[in-house]
DNA sequence: GCCGTTTTCGGCCCGACTGTTTTCAGTCG
């Protein structure tokens, strides 16, 4: 079994490794494009492949790919990477996390001096042999000695709800700058990615002095990167990089559209752009067609996409997946908003490891405006978090029938649990308990490490018991702390899809459980989604807008929420599954 | 290496900043 995440970490290896021997830069990229498009397919390359599919039917994938994606799923290796690993010691690839360093000068550095790994390279640096090379310098060789630092230290991307702390107390300090007339954030961040590497700052403003002299004198800040004209960037304390773009007025949008990417986005618009006789920079859009340059727009975003008779993508869409296929035949989805969302159906009280009483629980959600929840507990074998047997369920349940009576259908409380899908499968509580709740989620908290064949029958067996609604945390993984556990994700998929399961989206920063591209896959086949925030306090009620944010990037409309359904339909639906 | 209602060959996004190279290459986003 090669799975597509595994088929697509080849082809961006061969691409690291051709730039790395300085192959041309297009065959570079068709690498990495074909590595991208197995990675977002909604199903398993290998299924299409031994169904006998055309593979260069795809679109990124041709003729020489497609060749190499059969050989690793008949033979589970390349012997193109063979090779090339023979002739690229696969340390060396580390040089290229250094700021500053690309391909060329590492491979500079490996021809000439022998370098493989980032120790050899700190110390060539302080024996001073890095200097001597052509192209490189003394300040060149003390940029290197520091960049090896952040390479050690700051290799990961920060959680897209802790940038997005950095990201308001930034906007706070500039605020204070009187000249500042627009201000917007871009890049990854504004495209709602669940992490995000650097900010990206746009300004307008009279004078960019004063900005940048702001921007210099933020708090957290440990050192200026660079400071040019319009550009400044700067390190964080915490190794994050913030870049300050102060552009004209007339560029505002055009600069907002250009910096909000994605650079897969940008590069189709720009190939469409040239076909139309314009050009796209962040400084607008440009009748070139007569030799000169005449500015069409650019002050708005909407401008530039105007121009090319496109729609304004939502950032979350701007990934060149499917959004220009969608607008060439007029059927953009409207993308599912925070309040669109009416109930959460996933939390925990103090009963288990939760932090709010479950009376507290009720208000919290009353007040954020949703109009049911279900509480669902841990289950007995989660231990560590006091999960609750039958006994100590039921006593929960009769207290949850107590407070709707108090409610008197103003809320909707639903008697849930988070039943655990046992190691050696099953589920953690009788049927005739199960039967009794409302709302029944099955997940996955112990056995993470078994194979894919014992993970995936788990798993199949909670879908197939008839008194579990959905399956929470699907995949299991952590954003940037753990990969998903060995799941056969697209078989259970087509078994939720048969035994009519619903599937969560866990709002929780990180996890973020189902993944962008997973919501799509289920999406495709019609599985009811729903959003939860697996509340484990009252402000953990808040989380349920990281979970919007990553089911608008995997493009869910409301009707395909579960909960953005009113308390009687929710429960219609979810009393007509099968 | 991929792609095609301008093309099966000849393109493939575009500009700022830095350092070192005196006219530009490399890196980054």
């Amino acid at each position: 079994m090669t799975t597509n995440t595994q088929i697509a970490d080849v082809l961006d290896e061969i691409g690291d490794l051709l730039e790395f021997q300085g192959t041309n830069a297009f065959r570079i990229r068709a690498y990495r494009n074909g590595a991208r498009a197995i990675r977002e397919l909604p199903e398993p390359i290998s299924a299409m492949a031994e169904r006998g599919d055309d593979l260069t039917k795809l679109a990124g994938i041709g003729k020489s790919v497609a060749e190499k994606c059969h050989e690793l799923i008949d033979t589970g290796e390349l012997k193109q990477l063979v090779e090339l690993r023979k002739q690229v010691p696969h340390s060396v690839l580390d040089l290229l996390r250094v700021p500053g360093m690309g391909p060329k000068k590492a491979a500079m550095l490996f021809n000439e001096l022998k370098i493989k790994d980032l120790d050899e390279l700190k110390e060539a640096c302080e024996q001073g042999r890095v200097r001597a090379l052509k192209g490189f310098g003394e300040k060149t060789e003390q940029q290197i000695l520091a960049g090896i630092e952040v390479a050690a230290a700051a290799n990961t991307r920060m959680l897209w709800a802790d940038a997005d702390d950095v990201a308001r107390s930034l906007l706070a300090h500039l605020k204070a700058v009187k000249s500042i007339q627009r201000m917007e954030l871009a890049g990854s961040y504004r495209r709602g990615k669940e992490t995000v590497g650097d900010l990206d700052i746009l300004v307008v403003a009279d004078d960019h002095q004063p900005v940048m002299d702001r921007f210099g004198a933020y708090e957290d800040l440990a050192t200026v990167i660079g400071r040019g004209e319009t550009k400044m960037s700067i390190r964080l304390k915490n190794g994050f990089q913030v870049d300050l773009r102060v552009v004209p007025a007339e560029s505002f949008g055009a600069a907002l559209q250009y910096f909000t990417g994605s650079k897969e986005h940008n590069v189709v618009l720009r190939g469409r752009a040239r076909q139309q006789g314009l050009k796209i920079n962040e400084y607008g859009i440009f009748d070139v067609s007569s030799g000169k340059e005449v500015y069409l727009g650019g002050a708005e975003e909407r401008d530039i996409y105007d121009q090319l008779k496109l729609p304004l993508f939502p950032p979350e869409m701007r990934e060149n997946r499917r959004e220009f296929e969608w607008a060439e035949q007029g059927e953009l989805p409207r993308l599912i908003e925070l309040g669109d969302i009416r109930g959460d159906l996933h939390m925990h009280t103090t009963a288990t490891d939760g932090k709010a009483s479950l009376r507290e629980m009720i208000e919290a959600a009353r007040s954020r405006g949703l109009q049911y929840i279900a509480i669902t507990d841990h289950s007995q074998r989660v231990s560590m978090a006091r999960g609750l047997d039958p006994q100590r369920l039921r006593d929960q349940w009769a207290e949850i029938d107590d407070l709707n009576e108090e409610l008197d259908g103003k809320f909707l409380v639903l008697k849930g649990i988070e039943c655990d899908i046992l190691e050696k499968g099953g589920m953690d509580l009788p049927d005739d308990v199960l039967e009794e709740a409302d709302w029944v989620l099955a997940s996955v908290h112990y056995g993470q490490q078994q194979s894919r064949k014992q993970i995936t029958e788990r798993i199949l067996g909670a879908v197939e018991n008839p008194h579990v609604d959905c399956i929470a945390h699907p995949t299991g993984r952590l954003v940037n702390r753990r990969e998903p556990y060995e799941v056969d994700l697209d078989s259970v998929l087509h078994a939720a899809k048969e035994h009519g399961k619903w599937m969560e989206l866990n709002a929780s920063p990180e996890r973020l459980d189902l993944h962008d591209v997973n919501c799509a896959a289920a999406q495709n086949l019609g599985i009811p989604i729903v959003i939860s925030t697996d509340a484990h306090s009252v402000l953990g009620l808040d989380q349920m807008r990281y979970g919007v944010l990553q089911a608008r990037r995997g493009g869910l409309r409301k009707e395909d929420v579960a909960n953005t359904r009113t308390a009687k339909d929710f429960l219609k639906l979810l009393r007509s599954r099968n």
